[in-house]
DNA sequence: ACCTGAACACCGTTCAAGT
DNA sequence: ACCTGAACACCGTTCAAGT
């Protein structure tokens, strides 16, 4: 039973493995999603993928590149998932920007270890510098669909010709602030319905305050 | 070099500590704020308090009520600093909501260890039930700081009679996501008035869509 | 090139035993 | 009552050695 295992038909029968880089980072987030990120070790992802505790070596430097690997790939998500919200919605400016928003919570809600991974203090364990910048690059690449919005809702005359980071700031806190605490689980939302009627009564709220005339 | 160490001159000339619960949260709060608080040990917090690896368990059930612990006692000085900045500010209900805004955000930007432990992943950690439950209190009476305030302002007639909650809900999210994007260096404030500043703007946007009339 | 096995220096937690 | 020392089952990481 050690021998017959069929999932993946690739290579020379394979003493190895043909994809494990990414079998680990699948096992990984497996294991954060089942019991927390301090419960993740390499060991027990590289156990997952049928391989041997040092194997995980030849993909990662150590815990925190796999670590940064996912959070970079969560940002990828994120980002993703931002523009299909805003691709939406056509045209129209303003409702570019709330669906950007309502799509930032809805991401962190429906992948809350993402979202930790992506903010949480885990990014602390990510030593390697290279690794770090990534991951800062990844992040602000997300801001940028915010900062983009609010701008051609500046453009359009909707939103007060303020400094855009000055608005952009306080909109990214309150949807990141939304996330973060549902996340938590401080505040619930019982369904996707709540959700939208939770982060819709926000964005109201703001956006009496960042409009124009 | 062993027995006469003379910090305390407690009990008798002690084999045993007189403090160790409190010694053992002060030297685990000392290492996460020095590494981050995945790099917390049990045996290196019991090393610095200059007591066996196993003593901590007769202070703790284990290390994730330590952590607990120091979550707990978190929360509790978050409240007190709260409770300091809305006093100092006399009757004025607007200036007190304001005041206790600018005190969260503080509060996390100079106690981002404790901040992450209050509101991090490391709650996960926690695996026993009564001090869950101790930590969710502690959270509840913060929030019930700004809920109060809000109630106050509405009661005054400043801030529109919605339900209480569905404004002190955004308004927290938006302290709270302040206070997290600059523990996690995501938005950046180079001193305590670019800071102040930072919040007070925030406050205006959201308190032009909370206000009545 | 990619993986294994043994090795090292650590952990958290438990438990008999000491004072 | 409070602490120690040995023990157990884990970790992360490295490195020679295998295919």
């Amino acid at each position: 039973m050690t021998t017959t295992d069929s999932s993946k038909p690739r290579g020379k029968q394979g003493y190895h493995h043909g994809n494990l880089r990414e079998d680990l980072m699948r096992a990984a987030l497996e294991i954060i999603h089942e019991s927390g990120a301090a419960a993740l070790s390499l060991r027990d992802a590289a156990r997952r993928a049928g391989v041997s505790h040092a194997a995980p070596y030849r993909h990662f430097k150590g815990k925190g590149v796999l670590l940064a690997a996912l959070a970079v790939e969560s940002f990828h998500g994120l980002v993703d998932a931002l523009e299909r919200a805003k691709a939406a919605c056509g045209d129209d400016v303003v409702a570019r920007l709330r669906a950007g928003g309502l799509a930032y919570v809805r991401y962190a809600v429906r992948h809350p270890s993402r979202f930790r991974l992506m903010f949480g203090p885990d990014r602390e364990l990510i030593d390697d510098k290279a690794a770090a910048a990534e991951v800062a690059a990844a992040g602000q690449a997300a801001y940028r669909q915010l900062y983009d919005s609010i701008a051609d809702c500046q453009r359009a005359g909707v939103i007060r010709p303020d400094p855009t980071d000055s608005i952009a700031q306080p909109a990214w806190a309150l949807m990141h602030g939304l996330a973060a605490l549902l996340v938590d689980r401080r505040i619930e939302a019982a369904d996707d319905a709540a959700l939208e009627a939770l982060v819709g009564h926000s964005q109201r709220i703001l956006y009496e305050g960042m409009r124009s005339g």
